[in-house]
DNA sequence: TTTATTTATTCGGTCGCCTGACGAATCAAT
DNA sequence: ATTGATTCGTCAGGCGACCGAATAAATAAA
């Protein structure tokens, strides 16, 4: 039921293009389906068929009003399989629900055991499981299971190796734990580049081969989209903006811990200047950003300062990767008043400007990001062609000449 | 004879790794490509019998020393095909000629005429005519041509947008007047990208998959290569760094207009800082570093400046896309005092240092690229799979809900 | 009711690949 | 020199997957 019998290379891409077609195009008849994959109507009808036999494909009616035979129309079935996506924020956690067909069935959130460690994956295992069940589903359907953390993920191991906001995590061998409990396999991913993903799929940055996303929250940080493809980095820390030398003295105790970027930006930098400028006391970076709406002259120094280098870093990932938009997103980032001082202050900066954009989706970002990915994964799974694709890789140096 | 008569995608696919196989391990025999391969020896027949035909493969010699029948040996012909590599260079233009087999079989320079423009474009087309007729190649065989330059190159229509360095060619259409005057498609890259690709293909960036190419000479400039792919930017501007914020205030004229980290660290930056800080008159900037490494205190820290500014902006690059190696070129970058000097600062900098390579092509890596490139194009054109090798597009966001 | 149109199935025919058998060519041992 | 072992390469037969043409079935329009 699960892995078709092997089958010729052929006919999995006649599988992989029907399937496509089927993605994009659902309802839709065989007729139809042949002539948008090139087909013959004889080799749809067999591939239609294999595809029904495995639960992947279900009828729905047939067309009506045409001239001529009416046609069966086929859509993808939701028993095909199911993706779970889960953002683990340090004070959220989200969990949605998806279909092959990447259809979102249903989201749920809850705030995050403060406990951390093990009562974390407790609390996502039964958050995740209870979603699966209020949706007739039962956990074992579900086939690719995506999960956006804070901090570093490596990219080989799939192992978190800096959560600073979530406690005990760094210690679990998470993949491993939470692929046992949720019974599929689990992969790991940045929340902000999965945020960013995200917004490509479903929010403001969709059929753009080359985003940046810059996010502002508690801390800061980047997503990078080049060419179509995410930006992971040899050690999965691209986007580690943070360490940017810009607003400090690289070489001080603070910005080489740190880094020189968060020092200022972050929340907690907010809320230091903020207190060295001379304002009173706040509980956090939001209150700044409220006061500074409301009238505070201290308070809108320090947000205008913090626009003014939140600027001068998007220049600088501006004038290395050129993206084509750049999302701000983050809890502080997407603030429609922030992102117009910097959108300003980037105007005086550069020569050609970006076209600048504010997230969408908001918080839900991540799960969204995330269920795109585990998606994807289930694609591949089914209908991958990764060998085939493959580029073909020039010669190494050794041969100089041609032998005679 | 050129283009193969229309075959499926099946002989298609097994063409290709046929080819691969060849490209990589010849001379080999039919039986040991059908072991490689994983083709059935019939099937192999069949496919280097048409390579034959086409002129793609020729036989080399024999096996001997072993037990059993002798087997012929092929490898892939010269006649399957040339190509061009171009490197067009404020003052040296350099042309060199491969095979399709990757084989470099000449390479020849000469100055750069200083009349730019249309004189630049004859020059080419005389050097690169003489390069194939001295190697017994008629250039109408040369099937891909990729020539670097300085400035812009948009990505989509491949035409020059900003060559500072070499006049009257941003007002030329140097693809279409190039491909004429040489007889094959000419496509156009920045120079700096392909010296990345170049020492990528034979040089210290070997089998690595993310590498940042700082380029230091008479400007300042990036090329990046990430999740093994060039990255172009948008508008074909990514990598150009001068403008990072680095150096200087970003809001003043001098740095809106050329960039702030080009301001300082570009050749005309560095022999007015020199000025500036009370040294003699000088011609070039490569005579401040020499009067450095002879003793002058004044020269020396201005080059201990150019260093650390340099590695601030390597910094930001790494923090942005965290590449595995960092590589060092340019007349200026590849200089080992130089880049001891920028080592230095960035292991002060980071917490995570990277591995730091000074550029072993050189010169030559512009046209190795350049080459490396045009091969690809070449392969691609015969054996390319692209259609077959795209992503599944995930669906569009627009169905939200099952219809039951 | 007839006609035009469209859907779907059945029936050969082709292409490309594989397997197994067999002849050809060589080294090694007798 | 003969024989045996081994490897290379070809031939014949069969299979999977594709297509086009012919045909049956179902429907709207005339």
């Amino acid at each position: 039921m699960l892995s078709p019998p092997i089958t010729s290379v052929t006919r999995q891409l006649s599988r992989r293009s029907v399937f496509e077609a089927l993605l994009h195009r659902s309802p839709i008849s065989r007729a139809d389906l042949a002539k948008v994959t090139g087909l013959s109507k004889q080799t749809m009808s067999e591939v239609v068929d294999a595809f029904a036999q495995q639960g992947l494909v279900r009828q729905v009616g047939r067309t009506s009003g045409n001239v001529g035979r009416t046609a069966v129309l086929y859509e993808l079935s939701p028993e095909g399989g199911h993706v779970l996506g889960i953002d683990l924020g340090a004070r959220r956690l989200t969990v949605a629900l998806a279909d092959i067909a990447g259809r979102v069935l249903a989201e749920a959130d809850e705030s995050t055991d403060e406990r951390g460690g093990a009562w974390t994956l407790d609390q996502i295992g039964r958050l995740s499981d209870r979603l699966a069940r209020d949706n007739h589903t039962h956990p074992s359907r579900i086939r690719s299971i995506v999960m956006a953390t804070p901090g570093v993920v490596n990219p080989r191991t799939g192992a978190i190796e800096m959560a600073p906001n979530i406690s005990g995590l760094d210690h679990l061998n998470v993949v491993g734990l939470l692929s046992e409990k949720l019974g599929s396999p689990v992969v790991l991913e940045n929340d902000i580049n999965l945020a960013l993903l995200g917004e490509i799929w479903h929010g403001c940055a969709q059929n753009v081969d080359n985003v940046a996303f810059l996010a502002l929250g508690s801390g800061v940080g980047l997503g990078l989209y080049v060419n179509g493809r995410l930006v992971r980095g040899e050690n999965g820390a691209a986007g580690e903006i943070g360490y940017l030398p810009i607003g400090g003295d690289p070489l001080q105790a603070e910005c080489r811990l740190q880094g020189c970027l968060e020092y200022q930006v972050g929340a907690t930098g907010v809320v230091r200047r903020y207190r060295e400028a001379g304002g009173s006391e706040v509980e956090s970076e939001r209150q700044v950003f409220e006061r500074a709406l409301s009238g505070d002259p201290i308070a809108a120094y320090v947000v205008d300062e913090t626009a003014r280098l939140t600027a001068l870093a998007a220049a600088a990932v501006i004038a290395t990767v050129d993206p084509q938009v750049l999302v701000l997103g983050g809890s502080v980032g997407a603030r429609p008043d922030f992102a117009d001082k910097v959108a300003r202050v980037l105007l005086q900066l550069s020569a050609r400007p970006v076209e600048i954009r504010t997230s969408t989706l908001g918080r839900r970002a991540g799960v969204v990001g995330a269920l795109s990915v585990a998606l994807r994964r289930l694609h591949d799974e089914f209908f991958g062609v990764a060998e085939l694709a493959a580029i073909l890789p020039l010669p190494p140096p050794a041969q100089r000449s041609a032998r005679q």
